[in-house]
DNA sequence: CTGAAAGCGCTAACAC
DNA sequence: GTGTTAGCGCTTTCAG
C-alpha cells in the first residue's frame, strides 16, 4: 500500500498524491480524486520513507530515570502539553537510573531520527556527546550535565534545601537530619548542601555528619535511612528529605517508631503523591515538575526551530508550602 | 555519516560494512577494520533506512490512558521487562483517556512501523481496525475491546468486585457502597457488577442504586463520590472503590468527615501507592499490574514472532490482601 | 568471502 | 498544475 497504489487508483501521478497529502497546491479535482482513493484504500503514509527522504520526524524523545516516580510522570505531562501544542508527539523511555539503558535509548533516539531529546540524566556523567556531535537538539531537565555544554532546566535546589532546613529550625527543632539521594546525582548534592548551610549556622558543624544519610531516591532507601537515624543514640527531631519517594519511606519508618509530623519535623522535596490527607504538618518544598517539563519542551522546540544561540540554563524557583 | 563513509575509511564495500553490523559471516580481518572505522567515526546506523528496506523495527508501542496513574506505570514496567529481554525497546504514549489522542498514537505506531502495539484502551469503542487491517500485532491489556477480535490480557474483575464486597459484608458491614469508574469502561462495569451481585445477596436490591456512584477513575472523582455518599440520609458504612486513584480521593473525603478504616470498611482495586503506612485496615484487591504487562508483552512477542492462531484472552487472577 | 546493483516509499528539483 | 527523475541510507540478491 503505497502512494503509487493511490495514484493508480486515482489516475494521477505519485507526486500529485504526495502533494495532496502534504497540503501543496493542486487542482480541486485532483485533490478530490486523491482523497477518495486514499480513503478507499485505507492508506496511511509511511513515515519511515518520508523521514528517510529528509524530513525531521515530529517526535520528541523524553528519557527519564524512573517511570514509577510521580515526579517524572508529572514532568512528562508538562513536556507533552507543550509538545503537542506544537504538533509534536512525545515518546517516553525509562532508564531505571541505569546509564547503560540511558545510552541505549540515546542511540535509539539518534537512529530513529527523533527531532530532539529531553533527558533527565540518570547520572552526573550521562554521556550526551553523540547527541551533541550530531548537532541534535538536547535539553537536560531536573539535573544538569557536568561535562556537556547543553541547555538545561533545573530548580534552585540549594536554596530549597536551605529554606527547608531553616524553616524547621525556626519551628523550634534542634537536631535536623538530612536524607538525600545518591552522591553521584546533582540534585542530591545540592539539596544536601543547602541543608548543611542552614544546619551549620544553627547548630555548629559538629553533629552534621551523624545526621546525614545518602540513600537511593526510592521508598525503601528512605525508610531504611530514617530507621537508622532513629536508632542513633541521639536521634534527630526533624529531617529534610530530598525527594518524594524517600519521604514516603521515611514516613513509614517514623510511623513504625510511633512518631509522625508535626511532632517530628519533616520537610520534603517534591509533592507527596496520593497522600494529601496524610500530609498534615509536613513542609513541602514544591518542585514544579510540570513546569520543568514545559520549560524544557519550550527550550527544545526553540532549538528544533533552528535557534543556535549558546547553551542556556533555566532555573525555576521552588516554593515552600505547609 | 553513512555506511559508505565507514566503508571508504575501512577500504571495503558498503556491503561488507552492512554485514559486519548485522553479524553476518565476514573475514576476521574485514570485521576488525570495519569495527575500527565505525568506532573512529562514531557511526550510528540509520534505523530509518534500515527499516525502509524491510526490517521490522525492534520497537513496541505501549499506549496507556493515564501516565500519572501508578497502575499503568507498573504495567509499563512489566511490558518493558519482558520486551527488553527479547531485544525490543518500548516507547510509551499517553492518551489521557482521549479517544482522539489514542487514535493519533495508533496512526503513529502504524506509520512508524513499530513491531507491535500494546493498548490499554481508553474506551470500549477504541478503534484498532486499522491495526488489524494492516495485520499488525496488537494486544489489548487491562480492558478488552468490544468490537474487535484481538488478543487481550485482563483480570477477573467481576470476581474481584464480588469478593471485595463479600469480605466487607463478612466483616459485619451492612451498607456497602460502590464507587466505580466511567460506565463506558469495561473494568468499571465488571467491578461494579461483582459488587452488585454480593450486595443483592446480602441486603436485597432495594438500596443498591443509592449506594452506587460512577466517577472518573481519578483522585478528585473518588473524593467527590465519597463525599456525596457520606452526605446521604443513610450513609454507607463501607465501600468498594474500583481503582487506586479514586481510593486516595475517597480516603481524603473520609478523613475530612472524621472517618477512616477500619471503622469505615474500605476495599480497593489496585495497590495504594506510597501510602502503605496509611493502608492499615484497608482491603486491597491486588491487580497484578506488572504481571499484566508481562503477559501482554509475551503474547505480543509471540505474534510478532509469527504466531497466527486465533485471538486469545488471558485472564489473570486478582488476590485479596488485607 | 566480497562487491555491484537494485530497490524499500517518499519528496524535491526540474521539466513540461 | 502535473509528471519524470533522482536519490535519502540501508540490505539483499546475484555474480565474481
Amino acid at each position: 500500500m503505497t502512494i503509487y497504489d493511490v495514484a493508480a487508483r486515482a489516475g494521477v501521478s505519485a507526486t500529485t498524491v504526495s502533494r495532496v497529502l502534504n497540503g501543496a497546491k493542486v487542482s480541486p479535482e485532483s485533490e478530490r480524486v486523491v482523497r477518495a482513493a486514499a480513503a478507499e484504500l485505507d492508506f496511511i503514509p509511511n513515515r519511515t520513507a518520508r523521514r528517510l527522504r529528509g524530513q525531521g520526524s515530529a517526535v520528541i524523545g523524553l528519557i527519564i530515570p524512573d517511570i514509577e516516580n510521580p515526579f517524572f510522570t508529572a514532568l512528562a505531562r508538562g513536556v507533552e502539553n507543550r509538545a503537542r501544542a506544537a504538533g509534536y508527539s512525545v515518546v517516553l523511555c525509562n532508564t531505571d537510573e541505569d546509564p547503560e539503558r540511558e545510552s541505549t535509548y540515546i542511540d535509539i533516539a539518534l537512529a530513529e531520527h527523533m527531532a530532539g531529546v529531553i533527558l533527565a540524566p540518570a547520572d552526573d556523567a550521562s554521556d550526551v556527546s553523540r547527541l551533541v556531535a550530531q548537532r541534535r537538539p538536547v535539553v537536560a531537565v531536573d539535573r544538569s550535565l557536568a561535562h556537556a555544554d547543553v541547555d538545561a532546566v533545573t530548580v534552585d535546589n540549594r536554596a530549597g534545601g536551605r529554606s527547608a532546613a531553616e524553616s524547621l529550625f525556626a519551628a523550634g527543632f534542634t537536631r535536623v537530619a538530612c536524607i538525600t539521594g545518591p552522591s553521584s546525582v546533582e540534585t542530591a548534592q545540592l539539596r544536601m548542601a543547602g541543608w548543611r548551610q542552614a544546619a551549620a549556622r544553627h547548630a555548629g558543624p559538629d553533629y552534621l555528619e551523624d545526621l546525614l544519610r545518602y540513600a537511593d531516591y526510592r521508598v525503601d532507601g528512605g525508610r531504611q535511612a530514617m530507621a537508622e537515624l532513629l536508632a542513633l543514640p541521639e536521634p534527630p527531631d526533624a529531617a529534610v528529605v530530598a525527594n518524594n519517594l524517600m519521604a514516603a519511606g521515611a514516613l513509614e519508618a517514623l510511623h513504625d517508631a510511633g512518631l509522625a509530623p508535626p511532632g517530628f519535623g519533616l520537610a520534603v522535596f517534591g509533592d507527596l503523591p496520593f497522600a494529601s490527607f496524610g500530609r498534615r504538618g509536613i513542609r513541602v518544598v514544591d518542585v514544579p515538575a510540570r513546569e520543568l517539563g514545559e520549560a524544557a519542551a519550550a527550550l527544545l522546540l526553540d532549538r528544533i526551530g533552528g535557534d543556535t544561540g549558546p547553551a542556556r540554563t533555566v532555573v525555576l524557583r521552588t516554593r515552600e508550602q505547609k
